[in-house]
DNA sequence: GTCGGTTTTGACAATCATTCTCACTTTGCG
DNA sequence: CGCAAAGTGAGAATGATTGTCAAAACCGAC
């Protein structure tokens, strides 16, 4: 879903749904949950789920896909949508920010931009909507890399 | 790509890649373009593909999908990605903007915001990153459907 | 510790958007 | 006309994501 929610992600008391509700995180759980910390970059969930196998501790594809979204929902990690399609995910901290990715070699900078979301949650509620939320991410080719493709 | 891009497009003048080049549009182009220029609303490729099919002009699939890539390469579109990932497409007006999306009924209004580009640019370059780009949608429930959702 | 019920897991099948393939048609041009 | 390049389309192939469902882990009660 849309990362970086300025407000409403009612992640529902009952928690009857998924995993990573209120009770104590399974073994799977909590090891999707540390890889994810180590992570510097956003990682997609077949990425995630390769790389557990590889430590060893195998976590099965459809338990990944889970997690995540839980974890998600729970506003414990960021999502976003790379241009082909995929999902990719990164723990992220609580506070509100956005993200600056290179093109080329993915690396991201935190940004933040208070002003920006003042902006947005002012527009929206100027045309009525609610429950706003908003996705910016900017992409651009960093220093490294813009030297690299000249080559 | 990412729409409402703020520079670097460079659909390249050798144009060998694919349709839409610099050729005249064939009568499959001509109608995913007319169809889009109709739509208010973010089109998704497989819509596309069922509406023209439904108004007698068949266009294969394939060919949906490679008219809608050269036109976001030559920028006479927008895409962006929904929250299922879903590449949806928009004609668009020349002029850069942002939307404001409704979660429920999907109805977008057009959205400016000057300082938001300044800023994404300044912070950008501030990083050393060149060739910026950047996606922003605000997505919120409309009030229409805040509405319906209390039913 | 064990029993019963609930939650989570994981292998695998199913979906679904998107891309690829390749034979066929159209178009441009001499 | 006739070749060659470009475009088309039906269907196969791909690949991420989701659904299914029986087995396993967990939890509180006895």
């Amino acid at each position: 879903m849309t990362p970086e929610a300025s407000s409403v992600k009612s992640s529902d008391g009952t928690s009857t749904g998924g995993p990573g509700g209120s009770r104590k995180p399974t073994r799977q759980q909590a090891a999707v949950a540390e890889l994810l910390e180590r992570s510097d970059d956003f990682t997609s969930a077949q990425t995630v789920h390769a790389r557990l196998r590889d430590a060893g501790a195998g976590v099965g594809l459809a338990t990944v896909y889970r997690t995540l979204q839980s974890m998600v929902e729970a506003g414990t990690v960021d999502v976003l949508r790379t241009d082909d399609g995929e999902a990719v995910y990164r723990a992220c901290s609580t506070h509100h920010h956005h993200h600056l990715v290179c093109r080329a070699c993915g690396r991201t900078v935190e940004v933040e931009g208070p002003a920006v979301e003042k902006w947005a949650d002012k527009v929206a509620s100027d045309h009525g909507f609610t429950g706003v939320t908003h996705t910016l991410e900017i992409f651009g080719t960093c220093a490294d890399c813009a030297v690299a493709e000249d080559a």
